[in-house]
DNA sequence: TTCCTTAAGGTTTTT
DNA sequence: CCTTAAGGAA
């Protein structure tokens, strides 16, 4: 048991006590993901059967991680542990066991995009106002009942639910939501929340399932148990009621999802839930400098609902945080990629010891832009997904709908793409007809011809001929040859391929890659079912984070606040720390709204180990227009001691012509104005213009070379008449950046 | 039915 | 600034 050794004495302590229910209360950087791996090895070195533990963790990537981990102390025993998200585990038990609750193995997930969707459907059929029914609003008040285990038989009985939907003026909501249930069921899709839903239901309407799980689930571990919903935590507890060994791990800090659901609160009821619950608290942080680890406590002390918790460490004290103003969101980034230029000179280090962070992914642009101009090798990780595109789902619900022809959604998109003459006034119609005969889409437009005629009729027995086509191509053939042929034979490939314009590229090469994983699928040999319905079956789960294949890759991490959650890096920087940006405008109106941002925060701080560094604009463009912007407040709030408040603004840039990646330069069009014939110096450094008189001879990095002409003090700018070769200009001293050479 | 132009509205955060 | 919805003409 060598790996004892490498633990402090409350990690030894959790890890040792593996019967019984226990909770590990773990401050940030403080060796969790270590005990958790320990403590699963420890367990099957006792000689626990991997295959009777199972670990909850938060990303599908966390859970790959960890079992390598794993397996490096136990070996090859650690193939047999179930591990991975509430949401993968739970499909997964769900495929096999949901014919018990009237679902067959094959059930499509949807997405948020195509519940969003469905309830649009929904909305116009119902002839309700989108602009007070508000898609989004309503899928998140139908995702905050199921995560509520609220059916819409409930929600509908409910009076103070219905008073409250009344009271803010949308008194249909448990209609919508009934309807959108029941169109659900009968594609026989699941959305994320469905999932969890569902195995409650399972678990609560058939004992022999949960007999079956709870006897072979005879260890349970949750991780990052703060952000668990109601609806996740009584499946956890069903599970573990029999044996009653379960873990959960967690910090109260660090909770930063209440917005999908997660309740603080069970990590309180678990004290109830469990009388003879055993308590470790980790607190020593391996991770990151004192005033790192001291400057984050003094922002976390700000918040009133917490449990005591005392985050401390023996690292070095380290350099203080460093706060970074700038005029601009594009000086902002200029700030940023600077530095980061700089420090990775002087410290020696790698581009992937780098992370930006910021908290919408809208944020990433300037960012990127200023990066790009730098050659500063980068990444951007979440934001649209891979598998939310346009073009990747399109293929997708061609493969879906070939595997399940209930699938309305996928149905919808594929049914006139590519243009095959079916609009959307034969699909309205054919909805139409399909609900005043109780039958399937499907059954409809196979029996066209007994109720329509003309050209509308022969393009729906072309498609539906195909589609028999592809569901027999997907039934016979493996993963890779059924999407290849699909691609094809759909017409997809040949529209995309058509499209020249640099997005529609971008599209075909998506394709191209999709196919490609698709090929390496099947051609993985851990993969026993190498059919087009098993590579769908999860693709829906996967997150951009867990297809991450160039993480290792040397290149500076971008991503939001949320996704950096349990990752770290040597250097980071948070940016725009600006009032209704961060905190977000929306999350002001609630004391415990306020809270959970401030816990963003201090998990933003958290992830770095050795520098820190936090910046703001003045200014920012924000739907196309410039908006001024005031510090965050959550820059007071950290105790100014550790501070180290430049007053630097953003340097020069260079307007170095960089070729953006994958995007051609093209000519500039015939009749452009010629450029100025000049290349700025590498060492381009604007001078002090204090000293500026008229006669001299200035570098400016766009218009080159002038001589000024004569100098206007009158007003409260400063300005400068300078003649460079192509004309007269006059420059606002205070924004203009110039290089002296010459004094007259 | 499709395609083009114009208008409006939208930015949290994620499984 | 961006994307998506809506309206109108071929």
């Amino acid at each position: 048991m060598d790996y004892l050794q490498y633990l402090n004495e409350p990690q030894k302590e959790a890890v040792l006590h593996t019967d019984g229910p226990s909770m590990i209360i773990a401050g940030a950087g403080s060796g969790k993901t270590r005990v958790l791996t320990y403590r699963i090895a420890h367990l099957i070195q006792k000689g626990v059967d991997p295959f009777n533990i199972l670990s909850l963790t938060f990303t599908n990537k966390a859970a790959r991680e960890m079992r390598h981990r794993i397996e490096k102390v136990v070996g090859a025993d650690a193939k047999n542990l179930w591990m991975g998200t509430f949401h993968s585990v739970f499909a997964r038990i769900l495929r096999s066991e949901g014919s018990k609750i009237g679902y067959n193995s094959n059930f499509t997930i949807y997405d948020t995009d195509d519940s969003k969707t469905l309830i649009k459907q929904i909305l116009k059929e119902l002839f309700l106002d989108d602009k007070i029914y508000k898609p989004s609003t309503v899928l998140n008040r139908i995702s905050g009942a199921k995560n509520r285990l609220i059916s819409p038989q409930e929600y509908l009985n409910n009076p103070t639910i219905q008073s409250d939907d009344a009271s803010s003026m949308r008194p249909e909501l448990g209609k919508i939501y009934q309807a959108y249930q029941s169109r659900c069921f009968k594609a026989g899709a699941m959305d994320f929340d469905d999932l969890l839903f569902n195995t409650n239901v399972l678990f609560r309407d058939h004992p022999d399932a949960l007999n079956k799980y709870q006897d072979k689930f005879k260890y349970v571990m949750v991780d990052e148990f703060q952000d668990t919903n109601l609806s996740q935590y009584l499946i956890t507890k069903r599970l573990a009621a029999r044996n009653q060994n379960i873990c959960v791990v967690g910090d109260d800090a660090q909770s930063i999802y209440a917005f999908r659901g997660a309740d603080i609160q069970n990590i309180l009821n678990f004290e109830k839930d469990y009388p003879d619950l055993k308590i470790f608290k980790l607190e020593q942080n391996y991770r990151s400098t004192q005033t790192i680890v001291n400057a984050a406590n003094s922002v976390i002390s700000k918040n009133k609902a917490q449990l005591r918790k005392n985050v401390w460490t023996e690292n070095e004290e380290g350099n203080l945080v460093e706060v970074l103003k700038a005029g601009t969101d594009n000086e902002e980034g200029t700030l940023v990629a600077t530095a980061i230029f700089e420090d990775k000179m002087h410290q020696h280090l790698k581009n992937s010891d780098f992370a930006i962070l910021y908290r919408t992914n809208s944020q990433s642009r300037a960012m990127e832009e200023a990066l790009r101009r730098r050659n500063i090798p980068y990444k951007v990780i979440g934001g649209i997904s891979f598998y939310q595109r346009k073009e990747i789902k399109d293929l997708l619900s061609y493969f879906k709908y070939a595997i399940n022809q209930n699938d309305e959604q996928a149905l919808r998109r594929i049914i006139n793409y590519p243009k095959r003459g079916i609009g959307d006034s034969t699909v309205t119609k054919l909805m139409g007809f399909a609900e005043e005969q109780g039958a399937s889409l499907w059954d409809v437009i196979t029996h066209a011809n007994s109720f329509m005629a003309g050209r509308t009729v022969a393009a729906l027995e072309l498609f539906v001929e195909q589609m028999r086509a592809f569901i027999s191509i997907a039934e016979s053939k493996d993963a890779y040859e059924a999407a290849m042929d699909i691609a094809k034979a759909s017409g997809v490939m040949k529209d995309l391929y058509e499209d020249k314009t640099v997005e529609g590229l971008a599209r075909f090469e998506n394709v191209q890659e999709l196919l490609n994983a698709i090929k390496e699928f099947v051609d993985n040999p851990d993969s026993p079912d190498k059919s087009l319905a098993s590579f769908l079956q999860d693709v829906a789960l996967l997150t951009d984070a867990d297809a991450e294949k160039d993480m290792d890759h040397d290149k500076v991490q971008m991503m939001s606040i949320h996704q950096a959650k349990g990752l770290e890096f040597k250097n980071v920087y948070i940016v725009g720390l600006e009032e209704d940006l961060f905190p977000s405008q929306m999350m002001l109106s609630t004391r415990a709204d306020l809270e959970e941002e401030r816990r963003l925060f201090y998990v933003a701080l958290t992830r770095a180990e050795k520098k820190l560094t936090l910046t703001f604009a003045e200014t920012r463009y924000r739907f196309g227009r410039l908006k001024t912007c005031e510090p965050s407040r959550f820059l007071g709030e950290l105790d100014p001691k550790f501070l180290n408040i430049s007053r630097k603004t953003a340097p020069v840039e260079k307007p170095k012509v960089v070729v953006a990646p994958k995007v051609k330069q093209y000519a500039s069009p015939v009749g452009s104005k010629p450029k100025v014939n000049y290349v700025p110096s590498p060492d381009f450094k604007p001078s002090d213009t204090s000293l500026l008189e008229a006669g001299m001879k200035v570098e400016h990095p766009k218009f080159g070379f002038g001589i000024v002409k004569a100098l206007d003090i009158k007003g409260t700018d400063r300005k400068a008449i300078i003649e460079f070769t192509d004309g007269e200009k006059t420059l606002i001293l205070s924004f203009a950046k110039l290089k002296i050479h010459s004094s007259k």
